[in-house]
RNA sequence: GCCAAUGUAGCUCAGCCUGGCUAGAGCAUUCGACUUGUAAUCGAAAGGUCGUGGGUUCAGAUCCCAUCAUUGGCUCCA
């Protein structure tokens, strides 16, 4: 007996007409609707019997009662077998189950008929199952189906096994369980994160009040879980981070594309990349397409680098997408404001190199810059710990490589070692933000993929005129966008905690100075100054609402405003400007060419984007408080 | 997805356990007064489907059930 088994939000199913002799009578040719229940599409063999008919239920019981459905359909289906028991067989030990099974809301469709049916099938590692029940020996294997668009990869990460070292820059290789931790609490906390699964926290993560505050992003009731919205801070902070990963990944020589984020689920490129991933896709259906949005980047870079006639003279060739947005369907218990999204902007960059020799340079080359743009975006050395993985075979061909990237970073590493290759990849490293929390969140990353290529059917031509495919390198510079504000809201809150202001890095400033005229009688030359500062591209706005100084400064340092310039009769009468420095929260008389040169040396190098607000306060709506 | 907690005005929260006047406060908003010298000027007004849908009750923000969202834990993170 075979049995394919799917946990369903719903089917339907509807007669059409018999298709063999002696089918069911009485049959109804209504639709039938049934939800939230498991459906065992069931195909009697050659040979079974009763006591297969009792094994095979009480297995589909057993792991009914784990996934905790009480609804069953038995849905005869001829094709799952071509050594098929006679139809009055099959008919009664079909009945047989179905009784052994009254415990249960259980049904059936009708037997010998041609049934239409529509079928919703959900997305969790049990939904689906497939059985083969014999009269020796009852076998069960509870992985997914072969024949269902379903994940290899589920099945693999299951039975992965994976073995923990700390890998020092001496090149020391240590068992995490022998490591001594005492110097390295970070990496200990990512090390119990990654392989102990062990976490302890009960507060929400700070970023999230901060969010809404600093009203940069938040929930959007409207759209599905994870889907942020942003507000014109918000916007433009992410939009100026987007600008400076850009430009660095193109100053490495990355080339800037731009693909479809859905693509059809039945493209055959796609079909075997697809299948190997844990079903966390959105679906939306469309003129009898299937079509999924994108999780990455790599279909639409591989499926552009498949038509391109590529030389070993022209690798390594670089591709590069700023993907707004890559979606992933997390598990809505997964998702926490800005950490983990459901679509999120991801910068991907992929490498097309010759062999492992020009792989190994580029990915040192692409360690060093995603350091340096973490580093060009606020993010030290020290706010983060780093894994590396790879297969047992990768490391003994190559171990000087690990060790060289260990030694890039000068600090312990922890590593992960795979006896047998299941992704695509044969190493992958990252970087972790460890926040104040405990919680890791990996940021950069790079990978070596050695099957993609020939998935995609990329190729070059080698020095010998011989077809070959690349391996491609995966790299984001800085991980997600939305996840380096959740890295720069929660340093700043565990400043806050610690006594200090918290601040975002000055380019990243909504507001870069606010200037608070005394008087309305100053407005005019608060205008006039807001232009003069605002022509050396810095955003500047201009609190003329009535309020009273003391108020108007506070609101400037809850929005963490850097500079504040009050303009009374000393300065409309002054060459100098009082400024109000929230770093040290004194105030300092400058010329204004002093200023202006002072504000640049600390934002050389970044990106400008004007106000995104109306620069009187006046005309300004309230969005958060 | 599973388990738990939370959901009351734009925001932060009180009220809920023990059902009972017209559901309160601060901030924000509007109006008025004040014309301000470096982290909250004073007064008034307006603002609420108590997340949503059922149920119990003479009566539900309050008790019960379901559902949605958020947060935490589990799982997961290509």
């Amino acid at each position: 007996m075979r049995i394919l088994q799917l946990h369903c939000d719903s089917i339907e199913f509807t007669p059409t007409k018999k298709e063999i002799k002696n089918a069911e009578e009485n049959v109804s040719k209504e639709t039938t609707r049934l939800e939230e229940l498991v459906v065992a599409f069931v195909a009697v063999e050659k040979g079974d019997d009763s006591l297969v008919a009792k094994d095979a239920i009480s297995q589909i019981k057993n792991s009914m009662d784990k996934i905790g459905c009480k609804k069953l359909l038995l849905y005869p289906y001829a094709h799952l077998s071509s050594n098929l028991a006679s139809p009055s067989i099959a008919i009664s030990l079909l009945k047989e189950m179905e009784l052994l099974a009254s415990d249960l809301d259980v049904s059936h469709s009708p037997f010998g008929w041609t049934k239409s049916y529509k079928i919703q099938v959900k997305g969790h590692p049990l939904a689906e199952s497939s059985k083969v029940i014999t009269k020796k020996e009852t076998t069960f294997s509870g992985e997914p189906s072969k024949d269902e668009i379903t994940s290899e990869a589920l099945k693999s990460e299951s039975k992965i096994k994976s073995f923990w070292y700390v890998l020092s820059p001496d090149g020391k290789m240590t068992p995490i369980s022998d490591f001594n931790f005492s110097n390295h609490p970070k990496l200990e906390l990512l090390s119990k994160y990654e392989s102990a699964k062990k976490r302890s926290v009960d507060e929400p993560p700070p970023h999230v009040a901060l969010m809404k505050k600093l009203a940069i992003a938040d929930y959007e009731p409207a759209s599905d879980s994870g889907n942020m919205r942003f507000f014109p801070n918000g916007r433009l902070i992410k939009s100026l981070i987007e600008q400076y990963v850009t430009a660095r990944v193109k100053d490495y020589g990355g080339y800037e594309v731009e693909t479809p984020i859905m693509y059809d689920s039945h493209h055959p490129s796609m079909v075997s990349y697809f299948n190997r991933f844990p079903a966390r896709q959105y679906n939306i259906d469309s003129e009898g397409k299937q079509l999924f949005l994108r999780f990455a980047a790599c279909f639409g870079q591989f499926l552009m680098a498949n038509e391109f006639q590529l030389s070993y003279k022209n690798l390594p060739f670089r591709l590069y997408e700023l993907t707004r947005y890559s979606f992933r369907r997390e598990q809505s218990g997964e998702l926490v404001g800005l950490r983990r999204l459901r679509a999120f902007t991801m910068p991907d960059c992929h490498c097309f190199c010759k062999d492992m020799n020009q792989s190994i340079d580029e990915i040192k080359t692409r360690f060093d810059l995603s350091q340096s743009v973490l580093g060009e975006l606020g993010i030290e050395e020290s706010d983060y710990e780093m894994a590396i993985r790879f297969t047992e075979d990768f490391y003994k061909e190559n171990k000087k490589t690990v060790e060289d990237l260990v030694r890039k970073l000068g600090k312990p590493v922890l590593i992960e070692m795979w006896k047998e290759k299941f992704f695509y990849f044969v190493l992958k490293w990252e970087f972790n933000f460890i926040d104040s929390l405990g919680k890791a969140s990996a940021l950069s990353t790079d990978q070596i993929d050695v099957e993609n290529g020939n998935r995609y059917g990329i190729d070059f031509v080698d020095e010998n005129n011989v077809k070959t495919n690349p391996i491609i390198l995966h790299n984001s510079p800085s991980g997600a966008i939305e996840r380096i504000i959740y890295v720069l809201l929660e340093k700043a809150a565990f400043d806050s905690k610690q006594g200090r202001k918290p601040q975002l890095p000055l380019w990243l400033s909504p507001t870069q100075v606010r200037i608070i005229p005394l008087k309305d009688e100053f407005n005019d030359f608060c205008n006039t100054l807001a232009e003069k500062i605002s022509s050396h591209n810095i955003r500047v706005d201009i609190d003329d609402r009535n309020d009273s100084i003391g108020k108007r400064i506070r609101e400037a340092e809850k929005e963490w405003i850097r500079y504040i310039l009050v303009v009374g009769e000393k300065e409309a009468n002054s060459e100098n400007l009082s400024i109000r420095d929230r770093k040290t929260g004194n105030v300092r008389e400058l010329s204004f060419g002093d200023f202006i040169k002072e504000f640049k040396e600390q934002t050389r190098n970044k990106p400008f984007s004007g106000l995104n607000m109306p620069k009187l306060l006046s005309q300004r709506p309230q969005l958060m408080v």
